[in-house]
DNA sequence: CCTTGAACCCTTTTT
DNA sequence: GGGTTCAAGG
C-alpha cells in the first residue's frame, strides 16, 4: 500500500486540509465535521509523506484530553502501520508482546517527541527550560522550579492584597472582581501601567495598584498563575531574540485547536514563534518564509464560548487578512471549510442551524446533514428542579431498560451553572443510577489534595510562602496564627521568603520562643525531603516519605470518621496518579508531577462510553458527543444568564453556547425547563428560555414550548416509551390547565407601559417596564401580589386587561 | 491554640 | 440552601 493509504477515510475537504503541506491554513471546521480527524491525520501526513520530524511539531489543543487522546490516535495510525509492514498483519492480529512492543517503539519514536498539549501545559514545558532567562520590567527573575498557583491561591492572595495589605472597601472593590479585571489585563498583554492608562480613574488606578502588587507577590513566591503562564513566554519571546530563534527554529509546523477561543496573549505567543517575531502580513509577504515551515488553524466561530476570559473569536475572523491571501472563499488556497456534519441527525442539525442564523457576528457556514431525518426534538415542561430531575432519570431507565445495547455513557445532562448538577444528582442516587460529574469540585482542589501537594511543592520551591504557610500547622503542630505572624512580618521586613527564616535555628528560637521546637520540627522534616528532591528522588519515594514523616495520613486515621477515611483514600490517589503521569510521560520527576497536576482538570479523566451518565456544565461538553442529550434548566435569567439581558454580543454568546449543547447530541435531544425554580433557598418563579421560542417549532415536540400542540407531542413519545408504574408516576407529565390555555404563537402584541394585564400564574398587576424591540420584548410587571418580575411575552400567557 | 456557632456571601462559564 | 469566614469562649 501507498504511504498515503490513511488519507482514503477522508473526504475531499479534510483531505485538503490534510494534505496541505507549507504556509497558512485555516479551517472553518463546522460541529461534528471530522477537525479532530483532520489534525490527527496532518500530523501524521507531515510525518509520514513530507518527512517532517516529530520534534518539529507543535500541536495545541484546548483540554489535556483533547491532546491525550490526539496522542492515543496518531499512536493507532502508526502502530497499524508497523504492523502491517514489518509483519504483515494487523495489530490486533500479533500476539501480545508484540503489540506491546510495537506500541512502545512507535511511542518512542514519534509521539514522545511530538509537542502536543494545551497552550498552559506546552508553556509549562518552554518554561522549564528557559525561564531563568526572563526578566519582568522590574528586573524581577523566576527559576525553574517555579510554583503554578492555581485559582485559589490566586484568590487568597488577593483578598490579602485588597482587604488587608491596601485596606479597601470590599463592597467597592470586590476581591474577586478586582482579581478578574487584573486577570482581563494580563490576557491582553496589559501590564499595571497600561491598565492605569487605559482606565484612567481612582478605580483604573487602584486596579492597578493591586496590579502591581500582586505581581510582586508572585515574583516573592517564585510562582506563577495560569495567565503568567502564557504572558511570559510572550515577553520572553520579544525579549530575547536567541530564546525565540531556537523556538521558532524548532517548531517549523504548528497546528491550533478551537482557535476562535484563542485570546491576544495566545495569538502573539503562536505569532511570535511562526514568525520569528515579524508582523504576520509582513512575514507572509515573502513566500520563502514558509518555504519548510506551516500554520494550520482549526475553529469555528458559532462554537466561541470563552470570551469571559478574553478568547476573541475576531481572531480566528482575521487569519485570512493576516496571514492568508484574503481571497474570496472559491480563490482562497488559504481557507478550507469543512460543513459536512458526521454526527448528528438531520432534525438536530436542523435545530442547530436555525438557531445559530439568528447571531449577526459569525463566518458564513451551514452544517450539511449526511445522516438520516432522526426523531424530533422533545422539549418537556416541569414544575421544579426536582420534577425536572425525576424527568431526566425516568429517560434516562425507560432508554436503558428498553434499549439494553444503551450504556449509562450513552447520556449526557447539560447545565449552565454548576450549582444546577445537585438536583440531578440527588435524583441520580435516588434510583441506584451511576453517574459522574465533571467540574464542579475538582480532585486536585480537594483539601487533602491541596494539602500535600502544597508540601511537595513547598520541597520543589521554599520561596513558595503560600504553600509554606498552607501546611505548617498540618497535621496539627501547635504553631498557631500569632506565632506564624510574627515570623510573617519578620520576613516582609527583611524581604525574603518565610522560608528562609524558619529555617535558620536562631532565628527561630528569638522569634518564636518556646513554639521553636515545634517549628524546628517542621523544619527538619522538610529540609530532609528537600533533599531527597534536590537529588532526583522519584517523586513517588518523595511522596512515601513525605506521608511518613509528617503523619499526615497517621492524624487522619486517628480521626476515624468516615469523612476522614476517605480523605486517606484521595491521598492515596495522589501516589496513583504520580505512578500514572510517570509512565505516561516517562518522568519520574517531582516538578514534571507537579507542574502537570497544576494543570489538571476534571474533563482530563472523563471516561466516555462507560456505564456512568455525564453530568456536566455546557462548557465543559464542547468537543465531546453523546448519542442522547439533555439540555436542563432552558429558562430565561439561567440559560441565556441574566448577566447577558443587555448586552446583545453576550446575548449572541450564550445563543452560541446553546449551539453548542444541541450539536453535542448524535441521535435525540431533549430540552426542559421549570416553572417554578429554587434560587438561594426559596422558589422563585421561571419563564422559558427564550432560545426555545427561537428553535423551529414543527421539529419540536413536548410540552415544554406553549405554541406545540400537546396531543401530537404525547402520542409520538408515549409511543417509543412505555409508561412506567410505581415509581416514577409522581411526575410523569401531568395535564396543566395552563398549558392548555396558551396562545398560538405568530400572535405578538405590542406591550406598552402602564397596561394592566392578567397573568395565568401570577394574576394581576402592571407593566411598569419595556425592554427590547417590537419583534422581541420583555416586560417588568408589577403584579397586585406584591412582587415585580421580568416576563416573556412570547412564552408567557399574558392577557390585557381591558380599560388600562 | 482550637472548637463552636452565627453571619455572610453566593450562582455564570475555566485553562 | 450550603459552604465558608470570622468572632467569642473553652
Amino acid at each position: 500500500m501507498a504511504s498515503t493509504d490513511f488519507l482514503s477515510h477522508l473526504n475531499p475537504s479534510q483531505r485538503s486540509a490534510v494534505e496541505h503541506f507549507c504556509g497558512p491554513l485555516l479551517v472553518v471546521a463546522g460541529a461534528g465535521s471530522g477537525k479532530t480527524r483532520a489534525l490527527t491525520y496532518r500530523v501524521v501526513n507531515l510525518i509520514l509523506t513530507h518527512r517532517v520530524d516529530p520534534e518539529n511539531i507543535l500541536a495545541v489543543t484546548f483540554t489535556n484530553k483533547a491532546a491525550k487522546e490526539m496522542k492515543a490516535r496518531i499512536e493507532e495510525v502508526f502502530a497499524q502501520r508497523v504492523a502491517l509492514e514489518g509483519h504483515g498483519k494487523q495489530l490486533e492480529a500479533l500476539p501480545a508482546i508484540d503489540q506491546t512492543r510495537i506500541r512502545s517503539q512507535v511511542w518512542k519514536t514519534y509521539i514522545k517527541p511530538l509537542w502536543i498539549g494545551t497552550f498552559h501545559s506546552l508553556c509549562a514545558r518552554i518554561l522549564r527550560f528557559d525561564i531563568e532567562k526572563y526578566r519582568d520590567p522590574q528586573g524581577r527573575s523566576w527559576t525553574k522550579t517555579f510554583s503554578i498557583f492555581d485559582e485559589s491561591d490566586v484568590q487568597s492572595v488577593f483578598k490579602e492584597i485588597v482587604t488587608q495589605q491596601l485596606n479597601l472597601d470590599s463592597k467597592k472593590f470586590n476581591p474577586k472582581a478586582v482579581r478578574y479585571q487584573v486577570s482581563n489585563a494580563k490576557n491582553r498583554g496589559w501590564s499595571p501601567e497600561e491598565f492605569e492608562r487605559q482606565e484612567m480613574s481612582y478605580w483604573g488606578r487602584t486596579i492597578a495598584e493591586v496590579y502591581r502588587l500582586y505581581q510582586g507577590r508572585l515574583a516573592e513566591n517564585n510562582a506563577l498563575d495560569f495567565d503568567d503562564l502564557i504572558r511570559i513566554p510572550v515577553e520572553l519571546l520579544a525579549q530575547n531574540e536567541s530564546v525565540l530563534g531556537y523556538w521558532h527554529k524548532k517548531f517549523r509546523h504548528i497546528l491550533v485547536d478551537e482557535y476562535q477561543d484563542t485570546n491576544q496573549t495566545q495569538y502573539d505567543l503562536i505569532r511570535l514563534l511562526a514568525t520569528n517575531g515579524a508582523e504576520a502580513k509582513a512575514f507572509t509577504k515573502v513566500p520563502e518564509n514558509w518555504a519548510q515551515r506551516s500554520i494550520f488553524v482549526v475553529g469555528d466561530v458559532d462554537q466561541s464560548i470563552y470570551s469571559f476570559r478574553m478568547a476573541d473569536f475576531t481572531i480566528l475572523m482575521g487569519f485570512q487578512e493576516d496571514f492568508g491571501d484574503g481571497l474570496p472563499d472559491g480563490d482562497t488556497r488559504s481557507m478550507v471549510k469543512l460543513e459536512e456534519n458526521y454526527r448528528s441527525t438531520e432534525t438536530i442539525l436542523e435545530v442547530a442551524n436555525q438557531l445559530i442564523e439568528l447571531n449577526t457576528e459569525r463566518i458564513d457556514k451551514v452544517l450539511r446533514p449526511t445522516r438520516g431525518k432522526g426523531d424530533p426534538i422533545y422539549c418537556h415542561r416541569c414544575d421544579n428542579e426536582q420534577d425536572e430531575a425525576y424527568f431526566v432519570v425516568d429517560r434516562v431507565r425507560q432508554f436503558t431498560r428498553q434499549n439494553p445495547e444503551l450504556s449509562g455513557g450513552d447520556f449526557a445532562i447539560l447545565y449552565r451553572t454548576n450549582a444546577q448538577s445537585r438536583p440531578l444528582e440527588d435524583a441520580f442516587i435516588k434510583f441506584n443510577i451511576p453517574y459522574k460529574v465533571v467540574g464542579g469540585l475538582r480532585f486536585y482542589d480537594r483539601k487533602e489534595v491541596k494539602d500535600v501537594l502544597a508540601y511537595l511543592r513547598l520541597l520543589e520551591n521554599p520561596a513558595d510562602t503560600v504553600s509554606l504557610k498552607r501546611v505548617i500547622n498540618v497535621p496539627k503542630r501547635g504553631i498557631g496564627k500569632t506565632t506564624l505572624d510574627k515570623l510573617d512580618t519578620i520576613a516582609q521586613q527583611l524581604g525574603c521568603p518565610l522560608w528562609d527564616i524558619i529555617n535558620d535555628e536562631t532565628s527561630v528560637k528569638t522569634i518564636a520562643g518556646r513554639k521553636a521546637k515545634a517549628i524546628m520540627g517542621f523544619t527538619d522534616i522538610v529540609r530532609n525531603l528537600q533533599a531527597q528532591a534536590a537529588a532526583d528522588t522519584p517523586a513517588g519515594e518523595i511522596f512515601q516519605g513525605l506521608i511518613d514523616d509528617t503523619g499526615y495520613v497517621r492524624a487522619l486515621r486517628e480521626v476515624g470518621t468516615d469523612e476522614a477515611l476517605d480523605r486517606i483514600q484521595n491521598v492515596n490517589e495522589i501516589y496513583n496518579a504520580m505512578m500514572q503521569y510517570a509512565d505516561d510521560e516517562a518522568d519520574e520527576s517531582l516538578g514534571g508531577f507537579l507542574a502537570n497536576a497544576s494543570l489538571a482538570s476534571d474533563l482530563d479523566s472523563l471516561d466516555e462510553g462507560g456505564k456512568a451518565v455525564t453530568l456536566m456544565t455546557l462548557h465543559a461538553s464542547k468537543g465531546l458527543e453523546f448519542p442522547i442529550v439533555f439540555m436542563v434548566g432552558m429558562e430565561d435569567g439561567l440559560f441565556p444568564s441574566f448577566r447577558s439581558n443587555d448586552d446583545p454580543r453576550a446575548l449572541e454568546e450564550e445563543r452560541r453556547l446553546c449551539y453548542v449543547g444541541i450539536t453535542r447530541a448524535k441521535e435525540l435531544l431533549f430540552l426542559s425547563h421549570v416553572t417554578m425554580r429554587r434560587l438561594w433557598g426559596n422558589y422563585m418563579p421561571a419563564s422559558p428560555s427564550q432560545f426555545l421560542s427561537e428553535l423551529p417549532e414543527d421539529l419540536i415536540e413536548g410540552d415544554g414550548l406553549p405554541s406545540v400542540q400537546r396531543d401530537r407531542a404525547l402520542s409520538r413519545i408515549n409511543a417509543r416509551l412505555a409508561p412506567e408504574p410505581a415509581a416514577v408516576k409522581t411526575f410523569s407529565a401531568r395535564t396543566r390547565s395552563s398549558a392548555a390555555s396558551k396562545k398560538p404563537a405568530g400572535l405578538k402584541r405590542v406591550w406598552k407601559l402602564g397596561e394592566n394585564v392578567m397573568h395565568d400564574k401570577f394574576g394581576v398587576g402592571e407593566i411598569v417596564m419595556v425592554f427590547g424591540n417590537e419583534k422581541k420584548q420583555s416586560l417588568a410587571i408589577k403584579f397586585q401580589q406584591g412582587a415585580t418580575k421580568i416576563v416573556n411575552p412570547h412564552v408567557e400567557s399574558i392577557d390585557l386587561l381591558e380599560g388600562s
